[in-house]
DNA sequence: TCGATTCGTCGAAGCGCTTCGACGATGCGG
DNA sequence: CCGCATCGTCGAAGCGCTTCGACGAATCGA
């Protein structure tokens, strides 16, 4: 591997002058520029990305710490995934991949010895223990995700209070008045993970605001949790006209469940679906849904990321504007039957 | 942050001999240690990354390509990142997430800047480009998946020629003749990725050798692309009595067709897949099932990288044997049928 | 009892880069 | 026409660690 010498030998230069020909950090003229990348082609010089952050301290690596474990939301993970590290590159960071459970040990190691430029946390839950370590550190770092106490800390994410109003408001402006929700699985309730308290918060708000007669339940995955949830909506809320789906693994089995006991989409049930759009489409009946912009999120995570580097300014809660894409799911009820 | 020096200072030694406590690699007296690990903790020192790069060429890192883009497979994928992240930790190394649509290039800059000490990539098409690529780096590689040429690469995968060849002995067992191949969608086909060409060969291999009556069909994703798949293999092959099912996006809308079409799993059609364990127990009929072990393969691939750099011996194409679980899809074909 | 080992520690060199201060050569305004 | 700022480049220091050779002290076999 040839080393900055070897270029600034090769190109009769001193390695100071290369080194501010790769920064552009001083005025180089044209000639010992070309000169300079010329030796640099030939050589195929890299430079050494330790010997980089020791001198600089800084890494051009992004931490990014993932729920691995195989449990809920894969293609969301994914996505955000997808999302981070294709902005990273885009603004030349790698990405160093973290579990969650190496929690709070996991972050410190890869902080104190830095190993990362700043993080990238997604799946925080209401008061994640992670947050005061994260404050700690000299790190920047950006939440996908809305904890109880983020002061300090940037968080971006969906709006999922809006998400939820925005739901309740299609189906009443439908004229649905007896809406059931389908949450997320009880475990998703437990760990406190903050998209399903905004989303239910705004679910109840919104729920009071316009006068409508809902109730709430979560769902344990699978065919036997989706038919007791529905089960026990039925039960606390007969003759609904409507069920708001935000729970992507339900979805399907849910749907399944309604068709077996003759109920069509939308003629006897309308239903709005929070999930990614590929999902939404990729069901018997296209969804009327509000998409989880996991693209945009994790993009804007990283621009975040980028912008604290620099000491820009940035918004410290970001919380994107839902939107819903009407599909075909759900239908207007007649007046007669309110 | 504090440095070696600190620790050193504070310990009453020299910085030589806080490295030599933290590496082992000499022998440092027990009371020398003690003081030096007292003092390490007391300053919370963390060795700096890049300088341990410098000095000593290893990063501790490895570079996992994946394919992020969202097509096929995620929640595999998904497992076998889980699976690397999680072994990698294990061998005290972190994992650097390179997508794989930056191809070659990708490889070369972290290979050439040394920001990681060696590779393991997936989703491999059997001409793969990115091979020559690897042979010229100085680190080592790994591969999920088999390519045509990988003299000197190591290959870890499940051998899904054998996969094939149980599903299809299993189903002879059960005294089925006539049996389809729901293949991996054209585009797979397509990229010529290698597991879809090995099962395939397999599947043609052991049908001819059992004296079977076999078609196979890719099957484009979605419910049409399933729809057509099966009429298209109904077609050729009329009367069958079993479907091997290598394509884990087909299976649910493959399920769901069957039953619309009042032919029942299994009593008038089995089946076999291949795909993740769980999946095969999350359908509405649990699923007889050759697993694809994508914890085994990437912890696998994770130790041969570790062995390979620190120079072991290791097997350089290690073929993982499938093992078929039988669950409630497949029903023994009385005599009379045949 | 003495030379040869082994043990435990130190000092210094060096890994490959960035960055700061310095300095000659230009260009400019007055 | 001179002083000053700017331009383009260089040299050297230093980032924090590992590792090699050296060296006194303790240990050992004969």
């Amino acid at each position: 591997m040839p080393t900055i010498n070897d270029v600034a030998r090769a190109a009769g230069v001193s390695p100071s002058t290369v080194s501010y020909v790769l920064s552009g950090r001083r005025p180089i003229s044209a000639e010992t520029r070309a000169r300079v990348q010329a030796a640099i082609a030939e050589l195929g010089f890299h430079p050494h990305a330790g010997a980089r952050a020791l001198a600089s301290s800084k890494t051009n690596v992004l931490a990014l710490v993932a729920p691995l474990r195989v449990d809920v939301n894969v293609p969301v993970i994914m996505q955000f995934a997808t999302a981070v590290v294709t902005a990273a590159r885009s603004y030349n960071h790698d990405v160093l991949l973290l579990t969650k459970d190496e929690g709070t040990a996991g972050l410190e190691r890869v902080a104190h010895s830095t190993m990362v430029d700043a993080l990238i946390l997604m799946d925080l839950e209401r008061d994640d223990l992670r947050i005061p370590a994260l404050r700690r550190l000299k790190q920047p770092s950006v939440l996908i995700g809305l904890p109880a106490d983020h002061t300090g800390i940037a968080c971006v994410d969906l709006d999922f209070g809006a998400a939820a109003k925005a739901a309740l408001t299609h189906l009443a402006g439908h004229g649905h008045q007896r809406i059931g929700l389908v949450g997320p699985s009880p475990a998703v309730y437990r760990r406190q993970t903050t998209y399903a308290d905004r989303f239910l918060t705004g679910f109840l708000e919104t729920s009071a605001e316009l006068g409508l007669r809902t109730v709430t339940h979560p769902c344990e995955p699978g065919g036997e949790g989706v038919r007791a949830c529905l089960a026990e909506i039925d039960a606390e809320l007969p003759a609904l006209t409507a069920l708001v789906v935000h729970n992507e693994e339900a979805l399907r089995p849910l749907l399944d469940l309604l068709q077996a006991t003759g109920r069509r989409v939308p003629e006897d049930i309308s239903i709005v679906a929070i999930c990614p759009r590929d999902v939404a489409v990729s069901m018997p009946v296209n969804l009327t849904s509000i998409d989880i912009p996991a693209h945009e999120v994790g993009t804007l995570a990283v621009e975040t990321a980028m912008r604290l580097l620099d000491g820009r300014r940035v918004e410290y809660t970001r919380l994107l504007e839902p939107s819903l894409v009407e599909r075909d799911s759900c239908r207007e009820i007649s007046t007669s039957h309110r």
